[in-house]
Parts: structure tokens; C-alpha cells; sequence
DNA sequence: TGAGCGCATAGATGATTATCTATTCAAGAA
DNA sequence: TTCTTGAATAGATAATCATCTATGCGCTCA
């Protein structure tokens, strides 16, 4: 039995009475992918990827995108609180990049 | 350049100008990890995955969960509607179980 | 110090969604 | 056919959220 599903997503299954530790691995779990489950962060993500440094201001990012600043400022905030961007001011610039530990965890979360 | 982000990903990014093909692509891959993101849909995966037959009936599922069967049914529906549970009647009950293609392949949108 | 620019925050709004109760549909049994 | 039971649908509601405009904050430079 269980096959091809990682023991960390298991994990998220309520036990007889649904275990409240069960819900509450489920609900950090979900919080995470929510972050990352909308269309305009996974752009986000990718184009700060895909550059050479792999870091990106936000003025980069409003163009290509198409919207206001304020929501890309929303957007990138909440990448940073679900901890898969890092922030960094330089001077008048804010630079973000990807948090790649933080990453291959999500990954991990999916290969078995 | 570009290390431990995979190609699927690296495509959601825009172009200068914002590509309509891109925006449509990061829509369809956000719409999947939406369909997952959520820890009561999150628990439903988990359970059916855990399980012998790896598949499991709606009454199974709503006395755990805590939850009332229309709403145990709602999320049935999100997850069958993304493709990551099938849905099969046999008599008075249904069954779903997971879709492990369909598994495989968000799998292979993290992993590099 | 003050002006200018990049970014964040506040507040408002329309859209989406998770959940419920009530009802309907589907299938087997009497 | 009628009754019973399991599952889906309809409709309502409260919460969440993506986006905007307006404003505030932090830094640099003159």
C-alpha cells in the first residue's frame, strides 16, 4: 500500500475523530501551496528565476506583468511571508530572489 | 543561469509585454495547485492515497473530516474537476481514487 | 534640509469560495 | 411501485482575496 505518495503529504490525514495535529500539518501545508496555487505569483517566481542573477527589483516586474505597482508590492509580500522569496534592500532598490531551500521543500512535498 | 526551476515553470514567466500565451499558461498550472491548496482537499488526497485500494467511498470520508457530506462532496467535485481523483459508481456507493498521471505530472512541475 | 523616486501600507470594492441547510437524484430492496 | 439510503445539486451566507486609488515611508542626492 501506499505508493508514489510522499510520507509528508500522508502526514495531512485525519486520523478516526480527525486528529487536530493531522488538520493543523494540513493547514500549513495548503497555506504554502496557496501561495504559490495564483497565477500572477507564479510568474513572479518565474521571472525572478529565469534571470541571470536570479533576483529581481519590483520596478522589473510591473511592466512585463500589467499591473499596478501596489499589487505587485501585494503579491511579492505574500511570497515573502510564505518564506519563497527572500527581500533585500539596497539603497532605494528592493531586490527579491528566489529562496531555493525553501523550494526544494515544496518539491519534496510531491516526489515520493 | 536558471538552476533547480523547471522548464514547465520557467514558462509562466512573461515576456516583455506580457504574453497572452504565458498568462494562459501560469492560469492553467495555478488552477491545479489551487484545486490542492486547500487542507480539507489536502486531507481527502492523503486519505484516499493511505488507504489499501487507495480509493475510498464518501461516507468514509465525512466522519473523519468533520465535515457535512454536501461539503465533503464539494471538494470531491473541485478535485475531480482538476483531474486529480477519479470518480467511479458502483452500485449505491461512489468511489474516487487518485489519478496518478495526473499525479506524476504536478510532481514533475517542481522537480528540475 | 528638501525634493524626488522606489516601494509599502491603508482602505474600498467586486469576485471567488468554503460551508451550511434543504432538496433532488440514483440505485438497490421489499 | 414504493421505501430507503448514498451522493449530488441548489441556494444562501460569511469569509477570503485580487485589484485598484490614495497616501505614507525610506533612501539618495543636490
Amino acid at each position: 500500500m501506499v505508493k508514489n505518495i510522499p510520507l509528508e503529504l500522508l502526514e495531512c490525514a485525519p486520523t478516526a475523530g480527525s486528529s487536530p495535529l493531522a488538520r493543523e500539518h494540513a493547514e500549513t501545508t495548503a497555506a504554502t501551496l496557496k501561495a504559490i496555487a495564483d497565477p500572477t505569483r507564479l510568474q513572479i517566481v518565474a521571472m525572478i528565476a529565469r534571470g541571470d542573477q536570479q533576483e529581481d527589483c519590483v520596478c522589473n516586474l510591473t511592466g512585463p506583468l500589467g499591473l499596478t505597482q501596489p499589487t505587485v508590492s501585494h503579491h511579492l509580500k505574500v511570497l515573502v511571508e510564505a518564506e519563497i522569496l527572500n527581500r533585500e534592500r539596497r539603497g532605494t532598490w528592493v531586490w527579491y530572489s528566489l529562496n531555493k531551500e525553501r523550494w526544494n521543500r515544496i518539491a519534496e512535498l510531491f516526489s515520493a
